[in-house]
RNA sequence: GCGCCUGUAGCUCAGUCGGAUAGAGCACUCGCCUUCUAAGCGAGUUGUCGCUGGUUCGAUUCCAGCCAGGCGCGCCA
C-alpha cells in the first residue's frame, strides 16, 4: 500500500487528468491548474464517497461549459489504470460536480491502516519541523485558578497535543507574573490577614487569603513580628511559593502539563533585559522621551508608542513583554502562540509590533488566539468573576462538581472566540446533555463487543480482515468517517482549533451507534462464526482506536467500561 | 471616537481554501431491548443564517455600509 491516503491518491489522479487535458487541448494551455484538489465528503450519500467542484472552478477560465470539463475529467479518470480497483464510479451531477464512489475493498483499507498505525493513526506532518512555543494561562500567582483560566488549561493543553500530533515540536510554557506591585499588594493583604488588620485598599480578599496567611504563620511565626516592609516581603514570598505550588498541583490533576514555568522576574537577572534592549536598539525603534525609554511600536501598526522604562527608572510591564518575546525567540522557537483573554485583545497589535521591532515577521512568528471570557450561571443567575471578591469558581471546585473529563470536554468543544456560558447546575447534574458521555459510551460499547468476541473465539484484527466483505451502507459510512480523521486533525492543527476534534469524534460516535444498530457484529445464538463477523469486529477495533486517539488529543479518557 | 469579538431552529451552539435540500444536542410527539452496553437507534415538527448592497455559475461563508450585544484603548500589572 502506498504512503498516500486514498483521498490524496484521487486528488493526484485528478491533477494528472487535468494535465493530460491541457496536453490534448481539451483545456486551453493558458488555464492555471490548481496545486491541489480538494475532495469533500458530501452530506448526501447519493453523491458518492467524495465529491469535487474542480470542474466548476475551471469552467470560467477555460471558457467551457462546466459539464464539458467534468465529462473530460471523468473520461480520463475512467481510463486511468492506476485507479482500477480503487475507484468504482465517477458520476457527474448538478451543474458539474464530480462524485466519486470508491471500490469497497479499497475503501476498507483504512481499517488495516488504522490498526497498523495504532495510537499514531491520524498523526501527520503538516507542522513538521516547526518549533512552537505555546504559552497559556499565565495567571498571577496571587490566587487560585478560576474558570476563565480553566478554559485555557483545557484548550491550551489540547492544542499542545494537537500541534504535536501534527508534527510540531511544542513547548508548553506558563508565564509567572511574579514581579511588580500586584505582588506587593498580595503580600500586604496576607500580612494584614495574619495580623487581623483590615485588607489594604485594592488588596486581595477572599477566604483563600486568610487560609494562606494562616499556613504561612504556622510555618513562620516570626513573620508576624516583622515591620511593615520586611513583613510584606516575607508574606509575599511565602504566599507566592504556596500559591504557585497550588496552581501547579491542581493543573497536574487537570492533566495539563507545562514544560516551563517562566518567571517574569528572571528577565531582569544576569543583565538579560539590557541585552534585549540592545537588540531592539540595533533595529532602531527605541527612543527616549520625557526621561522614559520607549519602543516606537507605531512604526508597525500599534495605536501608540509604548513605554519600556518609566521616567522613574522602573520597568513597565511592556518591558517584560518585549524581553519575554526576545527570550522565546533566542531559545529557538519559530512560532510563538499566545492565548489571551478577550480583555487583553488590545495587546495583539503591540505584541506583533514587538516582533516587527525585533526584526521578525509578526505574521509568521506570532500567533495570538483571543478567547472570549466564560460566564458562569448558577441557580439561574450569573456569577461575576472577580479574583478579588472571593466569589469565584475555581478549577478545583469545577472538577469536584463535574469531574475532569466532563470539565475538559465541555470547555474544549466550543471555538474559543465564542463567548461561552457554563451552567454549573447543568454540569453538576451529570445529565446526557454533556456529549462527553455520548462519545465515551461509544468507546465502552465497542470494548464490550470486542470482549464478547474474544469470549466467543471470534478472531479479529488485520491478519484475518477481509475488506471486500464490508459492503453495508452503515459500514461504508463508518469507514468514510474513520478515513476523515487525519485530514481533520491536520486542518484543526493549522487553524489552532481543538474544538474540531470534539465535533469530529461526536460525529464518529453517532455514525458508530447507527452502524451498531443496523449491523449485528457477533453471531446470534448458535449461528456459526463467519468472516463477516470477523470483519465487523475488526472494523469495531479500528473505530475504538480512532475514538481513543481523538479523546487522547483532548486529554479525555476513553473508558473500556461504563 | 478608534479597534477586536459575537449575531444561524423555542434554548445552547456547530458549520473558513465559497458548493448540491443550512445541521447537532436539548425540548416536544411517536416507535424500537425473549441475544453484542437503551448513557443507544429510528420517525415527525421548527429557520427573513442580524439588515442592506456588492463580487459570481453559486454566498451562512468573501467585501462594504448599517443595526444590536460584549470587550479593550495608562510612564497599571
Amino acid at each position: 500500500m502506498s504512503e498516500l491516503s486514498i483521498q490524496d491518491e484521487l486528488g493526484v489522479s485528478i491533477l494528472r487528468a487535468l494535465a493530460a487535458m491541457v496536453e490534448s487541448g481539451e483545456l486551453p494551455s493558458a488555464v492555471t491548474l490548481p496545486d491541489a484538489i480538494t475532495l469533500d465528503r458530501p452530506k448526501n450519500r447519493d453523491h458518492g464517497d467524495y465529491s469535487t467542484s474542480v470542474a466548476l472552478a475551471l469552467a470560467k477560465p477555460a471558457g467551457l461549459p462546466p459539464r464539458n470539463v467534468a465529462l473530460a475529467i471523468q473520461k480520463h479518470l475512467e481510463a486511468d489504470a492506476s485507479l482500477k480497483g480503487v475507484l468504482k464510479a465517477v458520476e457527474i451531477a448538478g451543474p458539474g460536480f464530480l462524485n466519486l464512489t470508491l471500490d469497497t475493498a479499497s475503501q476498507a483499507e483504512i481499517v488495516a491502516a488504522i490498526l497498523s498505525a495504532g495510537e499514531k493513526f491520524g498523526h501527520g506532518k503538516v507542522l513538521d519541523g516547526v518549533s512552537i512555543n505555546l504559552e497559556f494561562i499565565s495567571a498571577n500567582p496571587t490566587g487560585p485558578l478560576h474558570l476563565g483560566h480553566t478554559r485555557w488549561a483545557a484548550v491550551g493543553d489540547a492544542l499542545g497535543r494537537l500541534l504535536s500530533a501534527a508534527g510540531a515540536k511544542v513547548t508548553r510554557e506558563f508565564y509567572i507574573n511574579d514581579r511588580g506591585n500586584q505582588m506587593d499588594l498580595f503580600g500586604a493583604s496576607l500580612r494584614a490577614a495574619a495580623l487581623g488588620q483590615p485588607t489594604p485598599e485594592n488588596g486581595y480578599h477572599g477566604g483563600y487569603i486568610q487560609d494562606l496567611a494562616t499556613d504561612i504563620v504556622a510555618q513562620h511565626p516570626e513573620y508576624v513580628g516583622l515591620d511593615e516592609a520586611a513583613g510584606t516581603a516575607a508574606f509575599r514570598d511565602a504566599g507566592y511559593a504556596l500559591q504557585l505550588a497550588q496552581q501547579q498541583s491542581v493543573l497536574e490533576t487537570f492533566r495539563t502539563h507545562f514544560d516551563i514555568w517562566f518567571s517574569e522576574k528572571s528577565l531582569y537577572e544576569n543583565n538579560f533585559f539590557n541585552h534585549c534592549l540592545d537588540r531592539l536598539k540595533e533595529q532602531g525603534h527605541v527612543f527616549m522621551d520625557g526621561g522614559a525609554t520607549w519602543l516606537r511600536t507605531t512604526d508597525f501598526g500599534d495605536d501608540k508608542d509604548r513605554v519600556m522604562i518609566k521616567s522613574d527608572g522602573a520597568h513597565a510591564y511592556f518591558a517584560s513583554d518585549s524581553a519575554y518575546y526576545i527570550s522565546k525567540r533566542e531559545r529557538g522557537f519559530d512560532v510563538l502562540i499566545y492565548m489571551l483573554g478577550a480583555d487583553h485583545h488590545g495587546y495583539v497589535n503591540r505584541l506583533k509590533a514587538i516582533a516587527a521591532c525585533a526584526g521578525d515577521d509578526p505574521e509568521y512568528n506570532i500567533d495570538v488566539l483571543i478567547g472570549q471570557l466564560v460566564k458562569i450561571m448558577e441557580g439561574g443567575e450569573e456569577i461575576k468573576l472577580s479574583k478579588r471578591a472571593g466569589t469565584i469558581i475555581t478549577l478545583e471546585e469545577l472538577v469536584e462538581k463535574v469531574g475532569v473529563d466532563a470539565a475538559r470536554y465541555t470547555l474544549i468543544r466550543y471555538p474559543v472566540e465564542t463567548p461561552m456560558v457554563m451552567d454549573v447546575d447543568l454540569l453538576r447534574s451529570r445529565t446526557n446533555e454533556n456529549p462527553v458521555y455520548y462519545v465515551q459510551y461509544a468507546h465502552a460499547r465497542i470494548c464490550a463487543v470486542l470482549r464478547n468476541a474474544a469470549d466467543l473465539g471470534i478472531a479479529y484484527g488485520a491478519s484475518v480482515f477481509k475488506p471486500e466483505l464490508l459492503v453495508h451502507e452503515r459500514e461504508r459510512e463508518l469507514m468514510g468517517s474513520l478515513a476523515e480523521f487525519p485530514r481533520m486533525l491536520a486542518h484543526a492543527a493549522q487553524l489552532r482549533e481543538p474544538h474540531r476534534i470534539a465535533r469530529y469524534v461526536e460525529e464518529l460516535a453517532a455514525v458508530y451507534h447507527r452502524f451498531y444498530a443496523d449491523c449485528r457484529v457477533l453471531p446470534m445464538g448458535d449461528e456459526p462464526a463467519s468472516d463477516l463477523h470477523s470483519a465487523r469486529a475488526t472494523l469495531c477495533q479500528a473505530t475504538a482506536q480512532v475514538v481513543a486517539n481523538a479523546l487522547g488529543l483532548l486529554g479525555v479518557e476513553a473508558p473500556e467500561k461504563m
